[in-house]
RNA sequence: GGCCCCUUGGUCAAGUGGUUAAGACAUCGCCCUUUCACGGCGGUAACAGGAGUUCGAAUCUCCUAGGGGUCACCA
C-alpha cells in the first residue's frame, strides 16, 4: 500500500493581528506535518473582502518566519496546487456548488436575507433553533427558471438529509455522531458568488490534498456538514484533528481585546520568540515526559497528537515569563547585549560598561522591557532618598555606622588609581578586614549613597564600576553630606 | 434553549483498574549571599458531586452540576 504524504495547512484570515491562538495552531500543523516527513501548506483565506486589512498578509509571513515556521507551499513560494491565496481561486467554487446542485445536494435559494431574518426571529421568539425551512428545495423547475431569468438574486445552499445520524472521528475527540435533524443547509455560495469559508474550506483542502485537518474545535459541530460535502463529491474524507483553544481564564478565550494576546504584543514587551513558541507548544501539548524546554526541532522531534489535551487551557503569563527569563539566562553575553542594547539606550546608560551590565542584569531579567526601570538610578541618582535606607538590621548598619564608613571610604576611593572590578573589590574587603567589620557593614551604605536605592540589580562594586569615578565619589559625598546633616 | 465537547492542586499537566496521585509555574520556608536576584533544598496544595460495575476505581458506565463550543450570505 502506497504511504501517503501528510500534509497540514495553515489558513488563517489576514487580519493583521497574529493571535498566539493561531500561532499555536500554525505550530501544532507544522510540527505534526514535520514529524511525519510531511508538508506544511499556507493558505490565506480572505474571502471576505470586507474584511481587507493592509499588510496583514506580510505581517502572516513575517511572524511565521521569525519564529522558524517554514512553509513548503504557499501564495509566496508556490507549489502544485495554487493558486495558495482563496480571493485567486475565488471563480474555481461555483462549478463545484452547481455540480453538487445536479447531484440534489445543494439547491439554490431565493429567500432574501430579510425573509431569513424574520424567520429567524421568530424562531429564537419561540425558543428553537432556526433552520431553514428548505422552502427553496421544493422549487418548480419553472419557478427556478424565472427567478433566474428574472435575475433575483440567490444563494447556493448544501441540501442536508433530514433523517439519520451522520458520524466522523476526530484523532483527539474520538468518534463523534450527530443527528442529522440538527443540521441546517448551510450556504455554500452567497449572493455576490463567493464561498462561504466553510465551502471553500472543503474544496481548497481537498484539492489541495490536505491529509490532516488541523482547526480550532469551534468546528467541531459543522464537520458533519463539511464531511456530507466530502461524501457527495465522492472525495476522500480527511483525518481531523480539533484543538481546543487558548484561554484567558475559565470562561474566556484568549482575545484581542485583552491587549495581551498577539505575538506581537510579547515581542514588542521584550520576551525572546523562542520562549513564545516553546510556551504555546506546551499550551494543551506534553510532550510525554518531562522536557519542558524545546527548541523548535526538539519540537518536532517530541510531537505527537497523543500529547495533545482535550480541554481548553488557560495561559499563563507568570509561566511565560519565567521560561522567557529561562532563555535570557541562556544568551550567550553578545546577545544578551544586543537585545538589551535598545533598552540600555531608553534608560541612558548605553555608554557604560556592558561586560559588567550584563553580568549583573542577566540573571535578573525576566523581560527586557522592565530593564530600564530596574537600572534607573545608574543614569540619574535620585538625591531626594531617604537616609533611612541606610539603616539596614542584616549588615548591621545605620546612619551613625554608614556616616563612619563614608567617611574612611571615600578618601581611600579617591586614591585609587585603577577604577575596575578587581581593585575597588580588593580595596573594599581590605578596608572591611582592617576594621573588624562584616563586609555588608561597609557595603551596604556604600551601595545606598551610589545607588539612593534600597534594592539595586548588582552590588556596591559594580555599580561603582559602571558609575566611574567622577560619578562615584559624587555621589558617595553627597550622601556622606546627607548623614551629616 | 437544542445539539456537540470538556472537568486531576491557583495555573500547565502526568496518569489509561491496584501509584505514598508525578513534574513544572506560582506560593511559603530554609540555605547560599554584598541588597535584590540567580542557584540549591524542603513545605502547603488536586482526582467537580452522586450512584453503579469490580476483590479493587482518578481510570469503566449512568445521572447531576459547572464550563466551553455551535446554531450567519464571518472566518
Amino acid at each position: 500500500m502506497e504511504k501517503t504524504t501528510v500534509r497540514t495547512r495553515f489558513a488563517p484570515s489576514p487580519t493583521g493581528y497574529m493571535h498566539i491562538g493561531n500561532l499555536r495552531s500554525a505550530l501544532y500543523a507544522y510540527l505534526f506535518a514535520k514529524s511525519h516527513g510531511g508538508k506544511f501548506i499556507l493558505r490565506i483565506e480572505d474571502t471576505d473582502l470586507a474584511r481587507y486589512v493592509e499588510g496583514a498578509v506580510d505581517l502572516v509571513y513575517r511572524v511565521l518566519k521569525e519564529v522558524g515556521i517554514h512553509w513548503d507551499e504557499g501564495p509566496d513560494v508556490g507549489g502544485d496546487y495554487g493558486p495558495y491565496i482563496q480571493s485567486e481561486r475565488k471563480d474555481m467554487y461555483l462549478p463545484y456548488a452547481e455540480q453538487l446542485i445536479k447531484s440534489g445536494h445543494a439547491y439554490r435559494c431565493f429567500c432574501t436575507k430579510e425573509e431569513i431574518e424574520e424567520a429567524r426571529a421568530q424562531a429564537q421568539a419561540e425558543g428553537r433553533a432556526y433552520k431553514y425551512d428548505k422552502k427553496c428545495l421544493h422549487l418548480s423547475k419553472a419557478e427556478i427558471e424565472r427567478k433566474l431569468a428574472e435575475g433575483i438574486p440567490y444563494v447556493i445552499r448544501q441540501n442536508v438529509p433530514t433523517s439519520g445520524t451522520t458520524s466522523f472521528t476526530d484523532e483527539i475527540f474520538g468518534t463523534i455522531t450527530v443527528d442529522n435533524e440538527t443540521l441546517d443547509d448551510g450556504v455554500l455560495i452567497k449572493a455576490d458568488k463567493m464561498p462561504t469559508y466553510n465551502f471553500a474550506n472543503v474544496i481548497d483542502d481537498h484539492l489541495m490534498q490536505i491529509t490532516h485537518v488541523m482547526r480550532g474545535m469551534e468546528y467541531l459541530s459543522s464537520t458533519p456538514k463539511y464531511n456530507l460535502l466530502y461524501e457527495a463529491f465522492g472525495w476522500e474524507i480527511p483525518k481531523y484533528i480539533h484543538m481546543p483553544p487558548v484561554m484567558r481564564d475559565a470562561q474566556h478565550k484568549l482575545s484581542k481585546r485583552d491587549g495581551d494576546a498577539s505575538y506581537e504584543d510579547f515581542i514588542n514587551k521584550g520576551y525572546l520568540k523562542e520562549a513564545i513558541v516553546n510556551y504555546i507548544s506546551l499550551l494543551g501539548w506534553n510532550p510525554g515526559d518531562e522536557r519542558e524546554k524545546f527548541t523548535l526541532n526538539e519540537l518536532v522531534e517530541a510531537f505527537s497528537i497523543k500529547g495533545l489535551s482535550k480541554s481548553p487551557a488557560i495561559f499563563d503569563p507568570l509561566k511565560l515569563r519565567w521560561l522567557n527569563a529561562q532563555y535570557i539566562r541562556e544568551l550567550s553575553a553578545e546577545d544578551f547585549t544586543r537585545h538589551a542594547m535598545p533598552y540600555y539606550e531608553k534608560a541612558g546608560i548605553a555608554h557604560m560598561n556592558t561586560d559588567i551590565l550584563c553580568k549583573i542584569l542577566q540573571p535578573r531579567v525576566e523581560v527586557f522591557s522592565e530593564l530600564p526601570e530596574m537600572v534607573d538610578f545608574l543614569a540619574k541618582l535620585d538625591e531626594g532618598y531617604s537616609i533611612e535606607l541606610f539603616t539596614n538590621k542584616k549588615s548591621k548598619t545605620d546612619a551613625q555606622i554608614s556616616r563612619e564608613v563614608l567617611e574612611f571610604v571615600i578618601p581611600e576611593l579617591k586614591a585609587l588609581e585603577a577604577w575596575d572590578e578587581t581593585h575597588i573589590h580588593d580595596l573594599l574587603m581590605g578596608l572591611a578586614q582592617a576594621r573588624e567589620m562584616k563586609n555588608g557593614t561597609l557595603l551596604w551604605p556604600v551601595r545606598i549613597a551610589l545607588a539612593g536605592k534600597q534594592v539595586t540589580p548588582g552590588g556596591a562594586i559594580e555599580i561603582a564600576v559602571l558609575l566611574g569615578k567622577c560619578e562615584a565619589i559624587r555621589r558617595l559625598e553627597l550622601g556622606l553630606e546627607k548623614l551629616k546633616a
